[in-house]
DNA sequence: CATATATTCAACTATATGGTTGAGCACATG
DNA sequence: CATGTGCTCAACCATATAGTTGAATATATG
């Protein structure tokens, strides 16, 4: 029996949630959001210091505002993105926490001695 | 010119990392994520309580395992699946505020009367 | 061993999406 | 208005993946 019930999510909500999730769920994005840590930027320099191509960027960026992690603004000809929740860092701060001991276990696992694994027969 | 230059974050690094937060981008597996809130389940039970046929829910379990979302332990014919993270509640509350007040913003958007677009000549 | 139960696996299809390429658009300047 | 710059958009292709179906595996029981 289950313990506590929480309120089940529409699925309309799970989608909406999967949504903000799947977002950050793209290795370009991730770097993209990873530069803004460093504040607001052009496309133009996001390419640079990225090295992804122009129109990958842009494309990147255009997701990320649609789903709100990133406000834009437009001065002149050029187009400033920066993060638009301040929890973004957090968030991938406890995701690399994860990464990094799930990595450790993994080694640990390498180490330590083969757990005795009943022998199939052949 | 940037502020901190945070670090770049290594590619691998970046694709684990988007390969914890992809694992939750996906309805069916958040959905089974929010029934593990309510503590340890069988695959049988999650079937029961989510919808989803048997071989969906076993692989997105799966998944969820591979990557360190949730544990798995075997009691006779059947398995256990856990939550492995107690940071997968906040985590979900966060992503589910951000839906929350998005959306409000856009009803204050639509109640707003229209901000006054310079008129563009036809 | 035969059978039942609980779960996983493999193969397959349909859809979604990342990246590229080339065209298009908005703003600035002479 | 012609041109340059900075960015976005649309079409396209290749790959990844959610869900299904049917077979296979593991454990318990008679």
């Amino acid at each position: 029996m289950a313990k506590k019930n929480h309120d089940p999510l529409s699925p309309a909500m799970l989608e909406q949630v999967a949504q903000q999730f799947r977002a950050l769920g793209e290795p370009s994005r991730l770097q993209l959001m990873n530069l803004l840590f460093d504040g607001e930027s052009t496309v133009g320099e996001l390419v640079e210091r990225s090295g992804l191509s122009l129109a990958n960027v842009s494309k990147h960026l255009g997701h990320l505002h649609k789903v709100h992690w990133v406000t834009r603004r437009k001065v002149g000809v050029k187009v400033l993105y920066a993060l638009a929740d301040e929890r973004t860092f957090g968030l991938c701060e406890l995701m690399c926490d994860r990464v990094r001991s799930v990595t450790k276990a993994a080694v640990a696992r390498i180490d330590a001695p083969a757990p005795k694994q009943p022998r199939r027969r052949g």
